[in-house]
DNA sequence: TACTTGACTTAGAGTTACTCGAATGGAATA
DNA sequence: TATTCCATTCGAGTAACTCTAAGTCAAGTA
């Protein structure tokens, strides 16, 4: 039996938000004491998991209640919780891949940084490199080396 | 020149956003025309590209915007730019870690949900199996099978 | 020429998901 | 008993959109 601190420390999420998702009514198992503070067993601490995987895949706060409450309902719904959940892996998929394309960015603009520090390339890095979406060097050459004037920005 | 409705849909995110971007000061090289409609050259475009990665990996509109205005102060603030971005890098990273575990974590209940559905592992598929956290499918074989009833949830 | 359409504008309200703070109250310790 | 420590609820605040309303302007059509 976890406190709703020690359950927000070990599932790395604030109190409030603990709380907050208890009282959307996301952990059906929620226990609490003869005072009314919570109380999270294995199986809240599981649904909590659940909540936060979900969550973190983008589910609205609704849409993953809405799931709890089909998971409830027994093995009548496993085929539409199935596609729930199959849905929720394309988004993450699709969410891995803008995240790679952004790291791949911001790797690029460290690269650019190291080269101008080291006082190579000091200005312009031959505009239209980056990737298919035009370079943002020529922006930051423009930008940070200041050669032509706030103004014209 | 792009319109709003045209880099909007270049760059994937709403015209809301766009118009909204804009209006936060975070793409100073902003145009419009004599009816003072929005007119984003190449220049803007590479901001708001840029504007969307970094916003994408977590930093707030307020710091995107404080990380504009170093930009626009020149080679003066080289380094502390650096710095922003390289910190910016360690939390995608941090974030990549996660979006890793999630995945994991759906293609799992994927799996789950096959296996019941092909009536194999009818029940309790061994809890405590999954990760070092503990197993959801102890909750999922429960709530979903209803073998117990809703109530002991 | 008048009218409609459509894209754009601004200002402001609404939404989601937290996030915080104040007021309250039981339980353990000095 | 007093103080401190948790935890509670409730309501307000915040960030970042998201949407709606009301209005402007230019182009196309009857």
């Amino acid at each position: 039996m976890y406190t709703v601190k020690e359950i927000a420390k070990l599932l790395d999420m604030s109190e409030h938000t603990v709380r907050y998702y208890t009282d959307m009514g996301l952990v059906p198992s929620l226990k609490r004491d003869k005072n009314g503070n919570r109380l999270f067993d294995e199986q809240s601490k599981n649904w909590l998991i659940g909540i936060k995987n979900l969550r973190g895949s983008g589910m609205s706060i609704q849409a993953v209640k809405e799931y709890v409450n089909l998971c409830l309902q027994g093995e009548s719904t496993l085929k539409i919780r199935y596609e729930i959940i199959l849905e929720q892996k394309k988004k993450l998929e699709e969410q891995l891949k803008e995240m790679n394309e952004r790291y791949k960015y911001i790797e690029h603009k460290v690269n650019w940084y190291l080269d101008i520090m080291n006082h190579r390339i000091p200005d312009n890095s031959n505009p239209g490199t980056w990737s298919t979406s035009g370079s943002e060097s020529q922006v930051e050459s423009y930008a940070s080396l200041g050669s032509v004037g706030h103004e014209a920005l």
